[in-house]
DNA sequence: TAGGGCATGTGGTCCAACCACATCAACTAC
DNA sequence: GTAGTTGATGTGGTTGGACCACATGCCCTA
């Protein structure tokens, strides 16, 4: 699609013209997170194209998870660069599931592969492991929704996801989680008791994080592959697709 | 009805809307791979909002690689929904890479992750293995630039992501080379001795298809792993980054 | 000095053109 | 009758200009 290199001799839609210069201006280090965009009309000017094709660049970052857009004035205005791989991602394995060429097994079967791998590779005293040794005490109040406790629950996962220490991996994990997200929910209702399913929930994941403390990655991902496939077995998942 | 001022003020910004409408469309199944969205003036006359809110929803499926847009008549020619999640996770990789905010080496772990997983499921009478056997024969022609073997080389190592099925890891595998095709491109420039190099790559490509015509999954995953971090310490990436 | 109100600059949206391109049908010349 | 030309049609691609809502900050007034 977009060459990274020479595309001076290509012809090229105005809008991956305006890309092409942010990308360089990013790799060179000229634009940085935090930093600011110039503002629409006079970005235009500098390439002497339309505002147009310069917003639809700027819309196609912004999908990405590269740049934020805000109205006004102020610190919270105009184009700042930020970097959430995340969202780009997520979209992306959202919109390709909704072309259902992108099956929601393969979704859950990738999501195994690199959980497993995190808390494998997951060091006992990686920062984000207090982070998910906190989330599961919250998890334990008595009295929480299932919404409240399914929130906690994707947390918890992601923080085990960045134990590893690899943001690419991180970023896959939260696209993967936020792809299926709607089709998680539903999958619920399917369930005949959910108390039951939660206690056993947590208690997995207390196991998982003791094996985690105890050095035993191997164990740890063995039991987080069980937790996942677990619990889309239970809810259904198995038999449709 | 209530003015369309209030609604996309409050809610979403008009090419939300649209974007949202498409995907819609997509989930019921109404739109499928191969179909023809609406023109876009037309469909700017359904959804009853601009050309250029149409076309900024668009310019942002097509960098998802859920659209491709064609001019002119004929069956190359209107918006037509096509499916290419790499397009899309590649683009945001390459772009997050060069805001420095995913490392290389963290593409590269992940690579290995990924195909060692891949190898290992693969079953040896897969389709694709067919094909990454002919390349390898390719691969074995004299005479061969340094730029055509890669390119093959590229090719089989994306067929062999293939033959575990997994269109997830599939498309991420293609969209990690993407984001650091040229970075490769860059380090092959420090191989001391490129024929020697090569040759070694052959040997260990052969061993790996044996491995898992064998199968020998097991094997052929450490194999693989073996393969992509030897040869990113030969170029000179340990150091670095 | 404290307050209101306008000047400025941002992104968000819309419109009305025009261009380049590709196909197809009607028309013309042979 | 056939082959070639030519224009009509419809597609996305691009442009300039206009207006809006919003947020800040200065300036002027009470």
């Amino acid at each position: 699609m977009w060459s990274n290199h020479i595309n001076y001799h290509c012809i090229m839609r105005t809008h991956q013209l305006v890309l092409t210069w942010i990308e360089n201006e990013l790799s060179a280090g000229r634009l940085m997170v935090g930093g600011r965009l110039p503002a629409e009309r006079s970005l235009a000017e500098q390439l002497a194209v339309s505002r147009t094709s310069v917003r639809e660049a700027i819309r196609i970052l912004e999908a990405m998870g590269v740049v934020r857009a805000g109205v006004g004035s102020g610190p919270e205005a105009g184009t700042v660069v930020i970097s959430d791989p995340t969202a780009a991602l997520g979209s992306a394995l959202r919109l390709h599931v909704a072309t259902q060429h992108l099956p929601v097994k393969d979704i859950v079967e990738t999501r195994v592969l690199l959980e497993s791998w995190a808390v494998s590779q997951a060091s006992p005293d990686a920062p984000g492991l207090r982070n998910a040794a906190a989330l599961l005490a919250g998890m334990d109040e008595p009295g929480l929704s299932v919404d409240e406790f399914l929130a906690l629950d994707v947390q918890f996962h992601l923080a085990l996801a960045d134990a590893a220490g690899n943001a690419v991996v991180s970023a896959m994990m939260g696209s993967l989680r936020e792809s299926i997200q709607g089709y998680a929910g539903r999958l619920t209702a399917n369930l005949p008791d959910w108390a039951a399913t939660a206690s056993r929930l947590m208690a997995e994941h207390h196991q998982i994080l003791d094996a985690i403390t105890a050095h035993d990655g191997g164990r740890a991902a063995k039991l987080v592959a069980a937790h996942i496939e677990g619990y889309y077995q239970e809810a259904g998942l198995g038999p449709s697709a």
